[in-house]
DNA sequence: TAGGAATATACGTCAATAGGAATATACCTT
DNA sequence: AAGGTATATTCCTATTGACGTATATTCCTA
């Protein structure tokens, strides 16, 4: 969102307007992951993942960077500060809902595994 | 969003999706506002704005008001804190877009309309 | 009670989105 | 080079969303 208008904002927003994208948000707020652990973790088709983190790498809300066989994505760092402010909330309060919860207790234990 | 699930929170999110909705979040981030007002900050078509409202209020974000002739709507005062803390940042940042300081200079000057 | 003002709804159209099945691509390993 | 693993893309379908035109509803006032 290099450009604050509500255009972009808007934009933004799609992004965190569907569970998938928003739990999968909610991960990637703890550090980059690969697809595979991704989609270990949220236990979807391996098609669905993509094709939304496709979609918030194009709206430019996630970077990707390619480590061999391995496709690693992140959150721009370079975000406004509204679209931090609201993934900060998510964030802070993503142990209230067990959907988050679970995922990130699954992200725990997925640290030792042999995947990427 | 009385539960907190990645489902509400996304429908929450699904409301900031769309530049004219977030222009109304933007102005009722400064009190509730009668549709006719809302009209003629947005100065888009009476039908365009009401149909955002209808669509913000059956997702719960907005409540309505009626007083005589008008409908008064403002944010839903019992909103998650995720979503409070997404609009206050909105609220924080609106003077660096040029079209949320156009609107919320309009509502400045619309105080002393005779309009409701 | 008839007319007007404020606001919402119905209907039609076109674009965007979500998800699955099948397939393609890229890279690694043997 | 061949096969395997990781990941993306294409095609298809059903649903939702945005917007305009026309019309309906609600309430006030003369």
């Amino acid at each position: 969102m290099a450009n604050f208008r509500p255009m972009d904002l808007a934009s933004f927003y799609k992004c965190l307007s569907d569970p998938t994208r928003l739990r999968i948000v909610n991960l990637l707020l703890k550090g980059p992951l690969c697809v595979c652990q991704i989609q270990d973790i949220l236990q979807e088709a391996q098609v669905k993942t993509s094709k939304h983190l496709g979609y918030m790498k194009k709206r430019e809300l996630l970077v990707v960077k390619r480590k061999a066989n391995w496709n690693f994505y992140e959150l721009d760092p370079s975000l406004h500060p509204i679209a931090r402010a609201s993934m900060q909330a998510i964030e802070v309060h993503a142990s209230e809902d067990p959907t988050f919860a679970a995922d990130l207790e699954r992200l725990q234990n997925s640290q030792d595994s042999d995947c990427c």
